[in-house]
DNA sequence: TTGAAAGCGCTAACAC
DNA sequence: GTGTTAGCGCTTTCAA
């Protein structure tokens, strides 16, 4: 266990095999060319000295930086830090992506960058500049961001968008919500409901309307109107305060509600109670996203599961396995249905 | 807007200012012994080509690598992340520090590491070498880990303790638990309560004890009796849950409970409402941490913050401008007390 | 299959 | 003040 003062490079670890410092090199990356036996003895000097190889000079020398960005909308993630409201969005990425980055060798890195921002490009490409990372995760409201894909496609940086359907550079990546709007309008349909309101999210993401397009398929399906049964939210808590309001004035009232977030969903439930009504017996409902709150409120809400670290896992393998481009797409990783005590059967008198 | 395919380098700019390399180095690290047209020379094509230094080359020619690792206990972090209950210490974490190091042109890494393992050592120096982080933040129970301090030092890699007071190598700071068990203790104590229970955390942190110290220091000087009043949890939710049972099947039952984490805090307020006991009422309540869901609850919690953000950011601050040995230690960077819904004054009865 | 040489982008040390 | 030289630790040629 020799322990030097500065750390061991590939050089010890030429000297102490007796080889080198190509062959060293050989045997870290796993190169052909090595018979075993000398990758053996490497290998053991390696071991006994501790030998971990920089990653700075790594990437210096034109190989691998062994670095994914995941790039969050800084407004947005500093707001939620801010609030402590319970979101822990950064936090399921960090454990899909750490930890299958960590698999491989590789590191995650969170950017947080501003979308709106007139200099993302600069901003972003002074990220890049710095750290050069094999790798990009676009979360959503950047995975649709031109000027962001662009940049990355120029540099010629592996990227994946999550929350993202077009074709285009870049592997194009969701969690499925089309999908999961029509598991939960179906299993409010299964419970009798005919009813069905739905709380839509913000335009500027995509998914929004994904969300609702199944709600209104599956509700077309079955027969039933959506006529006045969508509003619009912007996913706050505030915007579900007023779209529950609303759904709740209709002179036909919605016996469910569909809130394409939690903060929307727990709105929606507070205007229930404030009315008098009761859910789940007067009123049932469903979230999207099934963050920590949905199981510290008062009925615990049933929710969509947003497969968030699933899906940054698997963005990560496939950046860098780099068999993101031979996968067809967009990658879905479905979230699922899980049903707590905020659904029921609608009231017997409707 | 030069926009080469492959990024700017230090060279480019040279080229373009008709300089030599080592003036733009200088210009870039604002070194003395550059003229000021010079300076504004270089400084203008830098902007110009958009040119951000590599971090790696930076780091490969003996200067800083422009990296923080922030090291969190494997097993505790993953185990919140999957458990998704609302804990949110990464989260402040990057807060704190991420923003702080980015101000300063740093990064924050996050790293998990096992504090049981007997590898430590080889875990923590493989990161360490592969990195070469500038500093290094770690956290309880990290921070008294002698196996990691003494690693760090060996290396003569800068670091900060938080939740260690100890001297020794390292930045020792902590969030005044001592002076916030204090505070929460003089709280009920001025709302009327004499009987004032304590539920402490787990001895592996040495904070458990400061807490406990407080709320004893505190119970002392106004005359009163701790005898059996203090029991240890782990800071988990069923830890909680057998702490209270045990408190509230005392003789001379407390009328108000100090907890040293939110989940055992909630965990009290559970068997509090199955023995029928109303909060605040019949019982108050007082938690440590502040997570996000001490506000779902009900009734709210009152709490003591642990103002792990500003503590991070101040480590990284240290950290960054070397001047964390001057200061005095250990740092200490107070919480408050939140007050909310679960305090009031004992029944009249008592 | 192995090794030697060159160079990645930058800064330290030294000259000028 | 500014430029030159060397070298960080590694991988990529290319030669043996």
């Amino acid at each position: 266990m020799a322990r030097r003062r500065q750390s061991v490079t590939i050089k010890h670890v030429a000297a102490d095999a007796g080889v080198s410092l190509q062959t060293v090199s050989r045997v870290i990356n796993n190169e052909p060319n090595v018979r075993p036996a000398m990758k053996e003895r490497v290998q053991a000097s390696i071991d006994k000295l501790g030998y971990v190889p920089s990653i700075a000079a790594q990437r210096m020398s034109g190989s691998r930086s062994y670095l994914i960005l995941a790039i969050n909308d800084r407004e947005r993630t500093i707001a939620d830090w801010t609030a402590r409201q319970g979101g822990d969005w950064v936090d399921q990425m960090l454990l899909g992506g750490m930890l299958t980055a960590s698999e491989h060798g590789y590191r995650m890195l969170i950017e947080l960058v501003d979308t709106h921002d007139d200099h993302v490009e600069r901003e972003l490409g002074a990220a890049l500049s710095a750290l050069h990372p094999d790798g990009v995760v676009l979360t959503p409201p950047h995975s649709e961001n031109s000027q962001i894909t662009g940049l990355l496609a120029e540099r010629g940086i592996r990227f994946a968008r999550i929350g993202s359907k077009e074709p285009g550079p870049g592997i194009a990546m969701t969690m499925d919500d089309d999908g999961a709007a029509e598991e939960a309008t179906r299993h409010l349909l299964e419970l009798g409901h005919t009813r069905i309101g739905f709380i839509a999210g913000s335009e500027e993401y995509s998914l929004s309307d994904w969300r609702k397009a199944g709600w209104e398929r599956t509700m077309g399906e079955a027969g039933l109107d959506c006529d006045d049964l969508c509003v619009r939210g912007d996913f706050g808590f505030d915007s579900g305060l007023a779209a529950a309001r609303k759904l709740l004035a209709l002179d036909d009232r919605p016996t469910a509600i569909i809130g394409s977030s939690d903060q929307m969903t727990l709105a929606t439930l507070e205007v229930a109670h404030e009315q008098g009504l009761e859910v789940p017996r007067d009123l049932s409902l469903i979230s999207f996203d099934n963050t920590p709150i949905v199981r510290f409120s008062n009925p615990k809400l049933t929710a969509i599961d947003q497969p968030i670290a699933k899906t940054i896992a698997r963005a990560v393998e496939l950046l860098i396995d780099r068999d993101g481009d031979e996968v067809e797409q967009p990658v879905v990783v479905s979230g699922e249905l899980v049903v707590r005590q905020s659904t029921a059967a609608p009231p017997s008198g409707t």
